[in-house]
DNA sequence: CACCGAGACTGGAACGAGTCAAGAAAAGGA
DNA sequence: TCCTTTTCTTGACTCGTTCCAGTCTCGGTG
């Protein structure tokens, strides 16, 4: 994800967006049987428009619109908001936990090997083939979690293009980020 | 830490050979080039009993086969294998990295919600289909991984004998209960 | 429209899983 | 065997996240 730094507008107008995935925060927060207070809407509407941020992210993002919240407060907005169905938790391997607001279908995740950067990609082939596994050891199963691992096309082409000296780029990953796999092309 | 220019990277991959995972663990040492330790045999023994298993669980089998072992030095013979194709590293949401010697062949797994079991399976419609993702944002992809969620057996069992069926789907990612392991495929 | 209680926030300490660093101890080739 | 290289031991430390206890506030009620 890119933590962009100017953040954001004080307020989305509700730009008539197709669903309400984007609707007013206000109006999810009540649909769901919270209340409504101002963490919980600016996290909503970091989220809606920075998705698959960390917790740290959406927590500064959400200060820098409210002044100060504590790290606690986010943490815990975010897990009321997961448990309501309005924001879905993902954890990809080697990185902190990224929320997103997209919730309802299932869809799932590319992320980048070098940078982090998460972006979505829909129920692989139309239907979800994955859901059903040819042996599942007698567990019974009831979702399927399928993460994409590779590059993004900024590190690609910094890849590509190198040659290029240590250009501080965004070292999103501090824990070890490079299982080297490769094979497979 | 961006994995910037070289580094550590061109390890020489192993020949995955299915059948590695039962071979001596000194043959197999030596032929990934690495060192014959008592450490390192236990680690290897140790995970071929117990697939699946998180580094602590490997550090106290470890111990128990040869007294004393140092938790970094687990955590470095892990590493090493990972490395040198030897070992695979998993990382379900929600629990410690888990450790498996069947390599080579990319299969998945599926995880109990709620004592986290872990089981493989094997490559869910007879090839990859997971692999080509229908749009992935431009992203280089390498590799699927997927993850299925459900409940193992005897969970399923517990559940079922004092509640209704399974019904709630809710995300169950408390610390779970300690050694309830594997059943393989 | 002031009151009140469950449910939110604050701040700080505590934790689990890993990582880093420096030196002691061995593995194995010469 | 000796010596170099790699591995193991200790122990301090980081990060992301959670637990706790106290204070504040949303929003339903009198």
């Amino acid at each position: 994800m890119t933590p962009r730094t100017g953040t954001e507008d004080g307020h989305v107008p509700v730009p008539a967006d197709p669903r309400h995935h984007v609707a007013d925060p206000r109006a999810r927060l009540r649909a769901a049987g919270l209340r409504v207070t101002a963490p919980r809407q600016a996290v909503l509407g970091v989220l809606g428009e920075h998705p698959h941020s960390t917790a740290e992210a959406v927590a500064s993002a959400v200060r820098s619109r409210l002044g100060s919240v504590s790290t606690q407060a986010v943490y815990d907005v975010l897990a009321a908001c997961v448990d309501a169905g309005l924001v879905r938790r993902i954890e990809p391997a080697g990185s902190a936990a990224r929320y997103e607001t997209r919730t309802g279908d299932n869809h799932h995740h590319v992320v980048c090997r070098s940078c982090g950067a998460t972006a979505d990609v829909d129920c692989v082939v139309g239907e979800p083939p994955c859901l059903t596994p040819s042996d599942a050891g007698g567990f019974v199963v009831d979702e399927a979690e399928v993460v994409f691992w590779g590059t993004c096309p900024s590190c690609h082409a910094a890849r590509v293009g190198l040659a290029g000296p240590t250009t501080a780029r965004r070292p999103v990953t501090q824990h070890e980020s490079h299982h080297h796999e490769e094979r497979r092309t």
